[in-house]
DNA sequence: ATTGACTCTGTAGCTGCTATAGAGTTTATA
DNA sequence: TATAAACTCTATAGCAGCTACAGAGTCAAT
């Protein structure tokens, strides 16, 4: 199928299949005479496994190192699972620095009167290197 | 005060900095004979509060924003109020989207039994477009 | 006068795409 | 069969928010 095609049935957009293709995530696919990609099942198989971890938030390092355990003939369950739970902690960790940071700053924001008013709290909070 | 001063003073790296006046937050100081930039206590006032916002997730433009409010004379708790709970509102977004991200992942990764077996479910998962 | 620490400009790199420009190819219709 | 429409090609630049060079010049202290 060409790329238009897999870009459709993957909902992904052409640019970023070539760009996938560049940084060696997928396979060079065979080529019409006039130079048109042609690509296969496994190319579409592989795209979406792509996009389904970039869905989950996997970096593009961690989801080339899940690859490389899928074309290894022995995918363990041991190294998959370490990559995973890696990136877990990831997001957790994420998800920890954004409540500190929303913690804060409803605090800084609950100061403010929100009024026509000149002098804002927030503004002064700002200013302060720590607050 | 030179460029490696305020870059202490703020725990800013230099490059930052310049960076910062190139798009316009900082006000381009006066220069030495020989070209250094010479900062002012107001440069520094307004880096701590660039940084200070930075920490606190503000984008550029969130913070071109702000410092509009600062420069006009009249700062006007109503507009910044605005700005800041629109923030706070990007975060509580980010943080509801990373932990619908756990969940799903989670969910998967329970599948696994992280023991050294071939077939692991959630390479399985990642190959199906919905799981 | 010379050393060392500092700073200058300009450019390229990072992540993960996205958006052009300008050319060539394929497919469908007249 | 000719032509137009739709598609694809490569190459390059841009997005945020920095960071890291290279190669040159400047400043302060000995
Ligand atoms: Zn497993
Ligand atoms: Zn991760
Ligand atoms: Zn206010
Ligand atoms: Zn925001």
């Amino acid at each position: 199928m060409k790329i238009g095609v897999l870009s459709k049935h993957t909902d992904c957009k052409i640019e970023t299949i070539r760009y996938y293709e560049k940084i060696g995530l997928l396979f060079e696919p065979a080529r019409s005479e006039g130079g048109y990609r042609l690509y296969t099942e496994d190319h579409l198989k592989r795209l979406v496994f792509i996009r389904r971890s970039r869905e989950l938030g996997f970096t593009i390092e961690e989801i080339r190192a899940l690859l490389v355990l899928v074309d290894g003939k022995a995918v363990s369950c041991a190294d998959v699972n370490k990559i995973a739970l890696s990136h877990i902690n990831d997001i957790k960790q994420k998800i920890q620095d954004l409540k500190k940071l929303e913690k804060t700053l409803s605090r800084i924001a609950s100061q403010c009167s929100g009024k026509t008013v000149p002098e804002c709290p927030i503004i002064d909070a700002l200013f302060d290197t720590k607050k």
